[in-house]
DNA sequence: GTGTTAGATGAAGGAAGCTTCAGTTTAGGA
DNA sequence: TCCTAAACTGAAGCTTCCTTCATCTAACAC
């Protein structure tokens, strides 16, 4: 029936009757719960089935290794920044700079923060698993979205959109993953909010405000394609 | 059941002569190498001991568990970081804002690329060792730092230093991370350290010409406090 | 009701690699 | 030179945990 491609990492059952979907389905969720109680060390597939409430073999029956499940909780939770990031990208088209910096680190660090546990506890475990080429993917298509935002400022830009994406991005993750593996987030989350945001905006106007430079920027165009 | 590590991450012995603090060297050396090689997952302590041409058993003589032995490079490598931004921060007291906001972003990116390669690495292996409690050592360290220098600039800030300070380190780290993880660092790398540059002044300048806001910045000083 | 397929089970196999320790070698002082 | 402590060795023990598979049960079609 459903002719799915077959990647590597791809479940190996596709589930047909509603009771594997709910496996999956409860897999997924018991693998985030294990992480956050027991750490990364501590996970193991046997526990991550029986929290779920299934056996090992069943777990495998949609994962081929532990690796293939560790991802699909990271695919899940980038997926959702992108959402976040892509939607607000969507909205602010034809805003002003300023409004497209507070919009967009408001929207980032919403999708970032609520769940903060499990953002920084998937920090930790992104590594095993050839996080970096998911967290790569996903930013380069935010990077997309942004760039078409930029694009479409009031205000024309005189600095490479992609380069402007990418160090709104780096400057996004960097300054919340500091506040989220700092421990206590809540009590700064809303400082660094306001001061993410004066620090968008006034890079934001920067980039407008200073004077075209060809040659540096078709440097720069080359140099960061994504 | 559970494991624990016992030992405290103090080597076993102390080295008395002069043979044996050549072990050890050769062992931090070999394991970065290692790392370099074949990546953390097939890093194995006798794989280390081969390398560095003496026998596991010598390993274990002055490192408690493959643990500490991660450790010591991590922390050897963020040592190296603090010290480049301790000293920038001591030569530019007094300095104007966007003055200090180069020699920062340089001072860094420089410390941070001069092995590239093995800072990514590294990134790889900071999660499985409690690298989240070294960073944040390391990064209230260099905070204070940034602070001291921030005070002294010639123009007053208007924001709280250690949330200025914060926001920085958090810009140029995501920023580097992003572009280390990105696995082309040496393209981007004079763009991005121009770009960052000027993320840094744009900002700096912004927390000295807003207007004081008393209530919001009480709050950001209790908030950060490290 | 009965056959067929999807789904679930969990004990056991097996690989991997950290760590130990009993024994050996080396360095340096007396 | 001889002796003692430091340094080194590496095979083997041990633990952990991933993954498999022969077997069983539930769902669905006819």
């Amino acid at each position: 029936m459903p002719q799915r491609t077959r990647a590597p990492l791809e479940p190996r059952k596709t589930p047909v009757q509603a009771r594997s979907a709910a496996s999956v389905e409860a897999i997924l969720e018991a693998t985030v719960q294990v992480l956050l109680d027991v750490g990364k060390a501590r996970l193991t597939t046997t526990r991550v089935a029986a929290r779920a409430g299934v056996s090992v073999g069943t777990l495998y029956q949609y994962f081929p290794n532990k690796s293939a499940l560790l991802q699909a909780i990271l695919r899940r939770h980038f997926d959702e920044i992108l959402g976040a990031i892509e939607s607000v990208c969507q909205e602010q088209q034809g805003k002003s700079l300023s409004q497209m910096a507070t919009a967009l680190v408001t929207a980032f660090l919403e999708a970032k923060m609520r769940n903060a546990k499990t953002s920084a506890a998937l920090y930790t475990v992104s590594d095993d698993v050839d996080g970096a080429k998911i967290v790569q993917q996903m930013g380069s298509q935010s990077n997309k979205a942004m760039v078409e935002l930029l694009k479409s400022a009031r205000e024309p830009l005189t600095t490479d959109p992609r380069v402007v994406a990418s160090m709104l991005q780096g400057a996004m993750f960097g300054v919340s993953r500091r506040m989220l593996e700092s421990g206590a987030p809540e009590k700064q989350f809303e400082v660094l909010r306001q001061e993410l945001i004066v620090l968008a905006c006034a890079y934001l106007k920067a980039c407008s405000a200073r004077s075209a430079r060809p040659l540096p920027l078709q440097h720069a165009a080359i140099a960061v394609a994504d």
